[in-house]
DNA sequence: TTGTAGGCGTTATCAG
DNA sequence: CTGATAACGCCTACAA
């Protein structure tokens, strides 16, 4: 009765219905302090018909604490981010905390404005910055609130961050294909300025250099973790007059667009080319024939990251950062030759 | 200068340094009133040494608008989601709108919590539950904000909804292998209960007994939508004493799955088998043989719904509710058959 | 063009 | 256990 049917009821509305303080209704909805049964029974019923529920925004504008995340990723496309945002989401609200999620942010600028905009939304962000260039830049955001960068470290920051061991993943694969015999291993390599395709790829140097096998950079296509330029770089390669006896891509998607490309050139994977990718995305050992890759923890980086940030948000001051490194596991199938042993 | 250090720069702090009220520091940033070049340009000044970043809870407990949008979906796996959180995120942002997401809202009693502890947060709503109980129990919602149904509808009720035209799709994929010259045609269906799937397979139906072709229960095999539900699927349907000669699957992550399990056991696609799917993500197209499957413009689902939610929120007052209900393609490849003619 | 003051919905402090 | 009341950071009439 005279609340206003348009509106929503507020805290106030309960009170005067339910004949106490607003207080007092506080205390009910948060369950900070004890209030009597018989009253908390009558508040709680005047809100249910009400249909009253706290206003978050004004909670966290008094209380200081949203119990909400900021996530900034470069783009959303494709199951890699898919599980990152889910391995967040599972560890936030394991916590009670919302996720705000922000695609497309590869300009430094963009992070930026991102960023004040989350100013009072969020109480921590995790941030998602592969391209190199930006960064840099990174590094003096205004310490607004926590933040834990996620795949990408910055010198000297004091930032926490959790990232994939890209390097050891990539030499380990390329490693296994010198082991098989290859020596002629194209790589397929991530887009220019990815920080993870450029540490895959240092990876792949390493472990060429460390068996003499010398670098051939007509061997190096660059690719753009899409099937379709995973497909255009097989041909490129197809294309050589010397061709290459393996090809390992900087992740399945473009994986999957080699053996694509090979197959329609008649091609036979393995015997004639071997291919390898990088993720173990769920259907990689369901296409033909299974693709071999480095598994990476995906959904894994982004709960770790979210615990960190948590870490971080309750200990507030003085909380020691700290840089975490996923390792990654080979799954050899039969995509770079057959009775591989696991890695 | 006489800035707290350790917090953040208010409106106040800003004004007091530039010596004017907080009313035209206000004005500056919202940009609504003209204020004086000079003035103005002072304050800016002030602001970024200070490091100030209007406070968005603050300001939208104020205005009472959040410019966020919030979306409810049952689960973050696989590429479906991702791509369908990128055209919400993509279109929003175009409204210069935030996104707070939240994954795996099944039952009823958690939708309706999510929704509560949106209160305040968000202006409006984006819903997707496809699981059919929860339907019937979302229709009394509390009317909060403008909310806008993904993929489910409800009789009766007032909600926008943005659909794919799940039947129609189907059943011309269906009439498609009839076309063929297939008969024995078996369906691996989606998860028990859940909307797409129920409707696809009711556009199978349709296709069989227009074409009078009788049903065969034992042919239709419930899936999960995963691939190794599709993988499990195929092998059942192989080990029946009479084995359709084409697979349907209600989506392409089974229908990659089945693909995996028939080249396991050897059986020739398209030629023993015929295979389709449903979706199209970008994979299909790659994998062996090219999957035959039903175009869903799956980013444009979410950049619609957010579009209507959008035009909810401007209306307001006496929006007219539609329901919208998109068209698929048929995308005919090589694996059911040779040579097909798109639809 | 600029300043003053009230209010947005909650929580927290301090009395009773 | 409960009730006033001052924040929280910002916006917006209303005045000047």
């Amino acid at each position: 009765m005279s609340v206003n049917p348009g509106e929503m009821a507020t805290i106030k509305d309960v009170a005067r219905v339910a004949s106490v303080s607003v207080a007092t209704v506080s205390r009910v909805f948060s369950g900070s302090v004890a209030v009597r049964e018989e009253t908390q029974r009558r508040i709680r019923e005047v809100a249910t018909a009400l249909r009253y529920s706290p206003h978050g925004g004004a909670r966290s504008l008094s209380t200081s604490r949203t119990h909400t995340l900021g996530v900034l990723l470069p783009d959303l496309y494709g199951e890699f981010f898919s599980e990152v945002i889910r391995g967040i989401d599972l560890a936030a609200r394991r916590s009670g905390y919302h996720i705000i999620v922000s695609g497309s942010h590869n300009e430094r600028c963009e992070i930026e404005a991102a960023m004040r905009a989350m100013r009072g939304r969020v109480d921590g962000v995790i941030v998602m910055s592969p391209n190199i260039d930006a960064q840099a830049l990174i590094a003096n955001l205004p310490d607004s609130h926590p933040v834990v960068l996620l795949n990408c470290t910055i010198r000297g920051s004091a930032f926490d961050s959790v990232t994939i061991d890209n390097m050891r993943g990539a030499r380990g694969m390329v490693r296994h294909l010198i082991g098989h015999g290859h020596s002629r291993i194209a790589i397929v390599t991530g887009a220019a300025g990815n920080r993870d395709g450029n540490e895959r790829r240092r990876g792949y140097h390493s472990a060429l250099s460390e068996a003499g096998i010398r670098r051939n950079p007509s061997w190096e296509i660059p690719g753009a973790f899409t099937e379709d330029s995973g497909f255009d770089a097989a041909r490129a390669l197809l294309g050589l007059s010397v061709r290459p006896t393996a090809i390992f891509a900087a992740n399945d998607s473009m994986a999957i667009g080699v053996l694509s490309a090979l197959r329609e050139a008649g091609v036979s994977v393995p015997d004639e080319i071997a291919v390898a990718g990088f993720d173990d995305i769920s259907i990689a050992r369901h296409v033909s024939p299974p693709l071999s890759t480095v598994n990476v923890p995906i959904a894994g980086l982004g709960e770790l990251a979210t615990t960190r940030l948590m870490s971080a948000l309750l200990e507030k001051e003085r909380h020691v950062s700290r840089r975490d490194v996923l390792r990654t596991t080979l799954m050899i199938r039969s995509s770079c030759g057959r009775a591989g042993h696991e890695h």
